[in-house]
RNA sequence: GGUCCGGUAGCUCAGCUGGAUAGAGCAACAGCCUUCUAAGCUGUGGGUCUCGGGUUCGAAUCCCGACCGGAUCACCA
């Protein structure tokens, strides 16, 4: 493995022996505080010195030039020069310490992947055995009863990149998705379509599945209000006309009929979310998102339900005289809960306790990570003490990753009054933008097939797409304007995705590629030839060097943003690069190769990163 | 009301484990394609980092207090 901050360990470590040479101070890795030097000055890292100065009792300028004279003295040729400014010590990197980073970074096929998690990472099971610890991550966790919307959307992406991010960095990591297939949502849709539906199916009607579920979903609390407001309209008061409602009554007698087995009401149900299924699964397909093992609450209810009992007998929760079950959280600050209803169905949370129960019986898991939104935080808060209070090891270790919202302008989505936006569609609209966009694209994209135009269309789309949900710190709302279009230009998913096309052009244009990739030789760039780095080839180095630790931090925050905000701006350095200097025209062929192995290992980690975001790259576009 | 989260340019967002003159993109304006893909590059304008205290060499960043916005505290999921 390519070792993290190679550079800032080195610095680190001369530092402290600059400081205890000049000062007689030992000082700790906190007093040694690296950065990188900002452009307005010259150098590649800077030392600030401030911690220094009360030791010293120098000006912070003089402690600056004093252990800038040290680290040339005794710095083994690593640094080639320094300025102090103020409290900064800015020192230039010798360029033969980049070059030989280039070779290490090219030679590393697995470059930003690591064998294990980090410690601060490591699971509560730690050091039980060998290999790596397994991380189960769920995320999507749809309802049966209406198809996917853009808060789906960024569910999916999320959880998808954590997973593949938790993976570079050395987890094991299985993606599992619980269907809520079962539950009063569900019997409302069924009950619309029982009532209103005709026998309407997705043949006949040309409808996906899960959209003619969700139509009915919406038809059902249609009438539901209508029915509310002829009671109401009766005399009687809305609480009231809520629950006498028929409709309402008829589902929640549907739901008391499922989980009786009910042969007709299981046959429809099963009917029913199979074309859901069929619709998700596409959608899934789409959006680039996989699961390795998928739950249903059908199947976990029970479990739950008997984990309760076990619990109302030990007496961990309590019955009251209605027969409803609870749990008494007021020692943890919280509420009492709710476990089963008076009329003996489950909750929510019922069966939240059976699927983690199946699942740490299914798997050595070692952390469990629920990608759910922040709207549930008091919902796992709960759930982890529960757990824990029927004696679940894993109660208290349980990873709520809790990501914000997405807003519209006016407001939250609601599905039940069909203010959404919906997942298919919004992919369609992408990749058709895409399409159109490429369609100027005459010169660069001549002579390619249809299908080619096509499958550059969906990358390109769904990039843009993607990119610009998880550019977004995950625990903050975003705002997304269906007014406005999802940008292809600035820092977007097809700006990353051009820059790697761009290179993919040079590299096929280069006579051989592999000609001189691998001979870039040290001592052109140190020795009497007098070579030296350009600012533009050097900043693209340090940038690709920054790359491992960022897949750390990436997976230690749980955030995929900060991995976008990476590959922006090695985008944007290779840009810029790319503008100012030729590759395939410098006559010089000791550069010539340099630039060709910078721009194929930009490539790579450009490649790398997306690949941790779900983002597919086109060769050229 | 309790708890939690947020407030940075006209808009969308970075920066938040304290460091140099607070950054991008979009939008606006002005340049750059006989040269490796102009989905690019360069420049201009745009800020009381909500407000008030505190901590210190130094605060957008940490602490306290206001104000504003959101979430949550269901026999919903």
């Amino acid at each position: 493995m390519f070792f993290m901050n190679s550079l800032e360990q080195q610095i680190n470590e001369l530092a402290k022996a600059a400081v205890k040479s000049l000062y007689a101070v030992e000082a700790t890795d906190e007093q040694i505080q690296l950065q990188k030097t900002r452009p307005e000055f010259e150098g590649n890292i800077t030392l600030v010195v401030f911690p220094f100065v009360k030791i010293a009792r120098k000006a912070p300028q003089q402690v600056a030039a004093e252990i800038g004279e040290w680290l040339m003295a005794n710095g083994q040729k690593l640094i080639a020069k320094f300025n102090a400014v103020q409290g900064f010590l800015n020192l230039v990197i010798d360029d033969a310490f980049w070059i030989k980073q280039l070779e290490a970074i090219d030679a590393d096929g697995q470059y930003g992947r690591f064998d294990r998690p980090s410690d601060k990472a490591l699971p509560f099971r730690e050091g039980e055995g060998v290999g790596s610890p397994l991380m189960m991550v769920e995320y999507s966790s749809p309802n049966t009863n209406k198809p996917l919307h853009l808060g789906h959307v960024r569910n999916n992406l999320l959880g998808y990149s954590i997973a593949k991010i938790q993976e570079a960095n050395g987890w094991k990591v299985v993606k599992t998705n619980i269907v809520n297939d079962r539950g009063i949502h569900i019997c409302k849709s069924m009950l619309a379509w029982l009532k209103y539906g005709n026998g309407e199916t997705p043949e006949t009607s040309g409808k996906k599945g899960d959209h003619l579920i969700g139509d009915y979903y919406v038809r059902f609390d249609k009438e539901y209000k209508k029915q509310i407001s002829e009671l109401m309209a009766a005399g009687k008061d809305e609480e009231t006309a809520k629950r006498e409602a028929p409709l309402m009554l008829e589902a929640q007698e549907m739901l008391r009929k499922w989980e009786a087995n009910d042969p007709e009401v299981r046959a429809l149900w099963a009917k029913m979310n199979s074309w859901v299924y069929a619709g998700f699964d596409e959608t899934y397909k789409r959006m680039g998102v996989s699961f390795d093992k998928i739950y249903y609450e059908s199947n976990t209810y029970l479990e739950g339900k008997s984990e309760v009992e076990k619990g109302l007998a030990s007496g961990a929760f309590y019955r009251r005289e209605d027969g409803s079950v609870w749990a008494d959280l007021t020692k943890d600050g919280l509420d009492e809960k709710l476990l089963l209803r008076s009329d003996g169905t489950s909750v929510y949370m019922t069966q939240d306790i059976g699927t983690a129960k199946l699942r740490f019986q299914d798997y050595p898991i070692d952390k469990m990570v629920y990608v759910v939104g922040n709207e549930q935080e008091y919902h796992f808060k709960v759930l982890s003490i529960l757990l824990d209070r029927l004696g679940f090891p894993f109660g208290k270790e349980l990873v709520h990753f809790s990501y914000g919202m997405v807003e519209l302008p006016n407001g939250k989505m609601k599905s039940r009054e069909g203010t959404v936006v919906d997942a298919d569609d919004l992919m369609d609209k992408m990749i058709e933008d895409a399409r159109e966009i490429s369609k100027d694209k005459v010169n660069t994209l001549q002579g390619i097939t249809e299908e080619e135009a096509n499958e550059i269309a969906r990358k390109v789309g769904l990039g843009a797409l993607k990119y610009f949900i998880l550019k977004v710190d995950p625990r903050k709302n975003m705002l997304f304007n269906p007014a406005e279009s999802i940008d292809f230009n600035g820092n977007t998913g097809p700006f990353i995705q051009y820059t790697y096309a761009r290179i993919q052009s040079v590299l096929r244009k280069s006579v051989s590629p592999k000609d001189g990739l691998s001979s870039v030789s040290v001592s052109g760039f140190t020795g009497a030839a007098g070579l030296s780095l350009d600012s533009k080839e050097l900043a693209l180095i340090q940038r690709l060097c920054e790359y491992p630790a960022t897949v750390r931090t990436a997976g230690e925050d749980f955030s995929p943003a900060i991995l976008c905000n990476y590959a922006y701006a090695l985008a944007c350095d290779f840009n810029s690069f790319y503008h100012d200097l030729s590759i395939l025209n410098e006559p010089d062929e000791t550069k010539r190769a340099l630039r060709l192995l910078l721009a194929k290992n930009v490539a790579k980690v450009l490649c790398s990163s997306m690949a941790l975001l779900g983002i597919e790259m086109p060769d050229r576009m």
